[in-house]
DNA sequence: CTCATATATGTAAGCACTTACATTTTGTGT
DNA sequence: ACACAAAATGTAAGTGCTTACATATATGAG
């Protein structure tokens, strides 16, 4: 096996308490042994092993991270900055993937407390369920350890949320299509979640704002698969094709926005003119678009790093904000019209 | 703290090491106390310490996954393949993007070795670098424990690769293409990777196979960022306004492919008649595209699956091919005109 | 120069589990 | 009923680290 802190000890001529205090950074010991300590670690490669010291400590400095599906654009965005954002705090990620099911991702949760992870962040809406007794895990969960939720929005001890505010955002992309002078709008959604939720009714709040009609046939829910971009077209022209008129599409992600600019150009309309599309997320998609798609970008970088920060605090026991809530920003781009400075 | 095993025992009225022989599914313990023991564990919550576990063990069923970038289409999707097929062997999955940099690869190999991991999954072709010297952290890690490289080709003891014949791939695309009737063609790659000089010389080898020249200047290499769709359009049209032609463009990821056709659009040129083009992936991004990108799929859960069943196999003591090799496949969409049946 | 105090180092007892080895119980053939 | 092997269970010694407490050394005031 490899080194301990015995061998290191004895090479170094010091105790094996001594060698602990140098691997902790404790104070009380004199600088001429630290180095030497250091000197003999470096020498021989030493490394602590994780598990002893876990077992002492209770703690392996490592957060687990549950999410849905880490291939999803926004989530694998999500994933990435929280895990640089740790490893900025000296702090490991352990990823976990629990796809959509409630079941699985209460399994998922027990696996992470059984790791003995120090804290556990939930990334997406998505983990908040509709059913109450469905949340129970997360209550559960943060009854052990910290539990910080991303893009959701849950009232509990020890439970702390960071998103956007995403139902001013969208009040925010409405009035601003509705300004440029497109009135029937057509707004496209794909989840239910909390975070989906917020959208829609700010959408409705932004036409009620305007002293628009608000039609439920104008909220359309597409139920088909996320990747499907294919099967989005197809749904706009089914709508278009069943008498809906409409000269503005909001969208509660990039694809379904992408979609709404691929339906434009297979109807052979122009955009922004005869249609206006706006995405959400400011994703990769966005700028896949032709033309570009004008999207809301929901800040999901300074969301990840807020949230890596208040988890820090938590665990150092610092006081932290229950909850951090940002504005999304709506970027304009190729497909909606600036509104006339005069209207 | 939390109930330990002593609790268990003592609470089933056995010894420890019986309790600990049911933890670890050992033989030699009656049905009976099996049974009773597992009730009491049920009833009261008991989840074993994984410290205390490990540090008997010396092995925390946990694998490291390195990644350049896990927001990146492609690698995302690797990263949630590989941690759901490792998740169905009950191993989990410490995350840890590395960025580009060869120093900071080293980092954070370093960082999961200290961890004492089980194995590593090298994830994406550019943990292996130009020059050798580079390559040593990988040799140095493959001493201690199992190196897994996805889409990567290296030789070493304890190193295990599957990739796929990214040379055959792309000879394949080019004939396709050019039998198709587009034989000025241009190539667009934007990674020097040992997967990148593959392709290229895939194209090559394409090229030559249908006696055709070959022009260093119809291979070109972006550098600009991947994410900067726009960007790559203008490198394309720099190409076209300095006066090469071409009437194909085969892509070494979907995101140039993508920006070839919008350049096509802006161009005024009809897709795929004046210009065909090919991406490679067959990522989501391929979708986008307007018409859909035609794409050289290369197997990547296929690979991911491979490569987590031979990691268990080695982890297990059993042989497993030092090499998989899959063969990419050209799905064909709206960007490429099928070959005539007559030529 | 002494004694009190601060600083540096050492000793030893956990931490929760695994497992080799010892011991007891059970089962089988005679 | 007895001997003997096999099966079941228990005992105790690791596993590598942290840390409270004990001890030794250095520092400084009087």
């Amino acid at each position: 096996m490899s080194l301990t802190i015995y061998d290191i000890s004895e090479k170094a001529g010091v105790s094996i308490a001594t060698v602990s205090r140098v691997l902790n950074n404790s104070n009380n010991v004199s600088e001429k042994t630290r180095q030497k300590v250091l000197d003999v670690m470096e020498a021989n490669g030493y490394t602590p092993n994780v598990f002893a010291r876990g077992l002492g400590l209770d703690t392996m400095k490592t957060i687990g991270i549950l999410c849905a599906d880490s291939s999803d654009l926004y989530l694998a965005k999500a994933v990435y900055y929280l895990e640089r954002f740790l490893r900025q705090n000296s702090y490991d990620t352990i990823l976990c993937c629990t796809g959509y099911e409630p079941e699985y991702k209460k399994k998922s949760m027990e696996l992470l407390l059984s790791k003995r992870v120090d804290g556990v962040i939930l990334c997406g809406s998505n983990f908040l369920h509709e059913i109450d007794e469905d949340n129970e895990y997360i209550r559960q969960a943060a009854k052990q350890l910290p539990v910080m939720m991303l893009n959701a929005d849950f009232d509990y001890e020890n439970v702390y949320s960071c998103f956007c505010d995403d139902h001013r955002s969208m009040v925010n992309a409405t009035r601003t299509m509705v300004a440029s002078g497109h009135k029937d709008i057509l707004y496209l959604y794909n989840s239910d979640t909390a975070s989906g939720k917020r959208k829609l009714s700010g959408v409705i709040a932004g036409l009620e704002m305007a002293g628009l009609p608000v039609h439920a046939e104008y909220q359309q829910f597409y139920g088909g698969s996320h990747e499907n971009i294919d099967e989005m077209v197809a749904f706009i022209q089914e709508l278009a094709d069943g008498g809906l008129t409409f000269n503005g599409i909001i969208a509660a992600d990039d694809a379904l926005g992408l979609a709404a600019v691929k339906y434009a150009r297979s109807a052979g309309l122009c955009i922004p003119k005869d249609l206006a599309v706006i995405g959400y997320n400011n994703s990769l998609l966005a700028k896949c678009c032709d033309p570009e798609l004008s999207s809301v970008d929901n800040q999901l970088e300074n969301l990840c790093q807020t949230l890596i920060h208040n988890l820090i605090q938590v665990l150092n026991d610092e006081t932290t904000p229950q909850k951090s809530i940002f504005n999304g920003e709506l970027i304009e781009r190729g497909t909606t019209l600036s509104p006339k400075a005069d209207s």
